[in-house]
DNA sequence: TGAATATATGAACAAATGAACATATATCAA
DNA sequence: TTGATATATGTTCATTTGTTCATATATTCA
């Protein structure tokens, strides 16, 4: 990086903001399931312990950002991870707290079929 | 990932916790300022539009979160990034707004000597 | 020791944020 | 159309967060 070239405020803004996102810890579990598997609204519902309106509030946040993809099934919205560098992200945060931890593996690593 | 397996709640507040520190664009100016070279807290002030109170304050939220390191030298105090994690997790929020700008390099990626 | 410089910290305050509640919209079935 | 189900959205409220101002702590130098 050159001195001389440091980047425009902006580039720190849209940084700041993508990283926001997974800043809370209930985008990240809603992120987290849809690894493994697209999820209605209702299932999200299910699986984490969240009113139907917290998680809609979240979805379209993540919607907003383009971490996730949605497609309508009837009366039901499919939701799944916009693409891998979402994932990819995830797995570093993953890997982050399991070195914190001192464990080299972690057994919540999502890795597929782990 | 298994679906009898869900990471228990402590998991998904830790990951929270760490994006949640590059969320905000001043952490990430000096993050990325610590990326070129180590700085003294002065420098910093210089580079960056902050008062010597705010970047005080962020560089104390840095250190709790293990993300810089920092020795004496002198009235100064030098700091630096922590790890090459710190690194990766920062081109991967640039990698990503790059995307999203629809450029596939972008000018401002944190490489070596770039 | 006392002054000057570098950094850290405490308190106060405004702005941002996430959740809850109520309600709106959409889709299907009868 | 009416009712039921699934999802989205607007508003309000409590909490969190980042900054500023004032002050404290450390280090060097005379």
């Amino acid at each position: 990086m050159n001195k001389n070239s440091f980047p425009p405020e902006e580039i720190f803004y849209d940084m700041a903001d993508f990283f926001k996102v997974f800043g809370d810890s209930s985008r990240i579990k809603i992120l987290y399931s849809l690894y493994s598997k697209e999820m209605s609204v209702g299932e999200l519902v299910e699986i984490l312990d969240m009113t139907q309106s917290a998680v809609s509030h979240q979805l379209r946040l993540l919607r907003q950002s383009d971490l996730v993809k949605f497609r309508k099934e009837g009366k039901a919205v499919i939701y799944s991870l916009d693409d891998d560098h979402v994932f990819a992200v995830l797995e570093q945060g993953l890997k982050h707290i399991a070195h914190k931890n001192g464990r080299e593996e972690n057994e919540y690593e999502p890795k597929a079929d782990a």
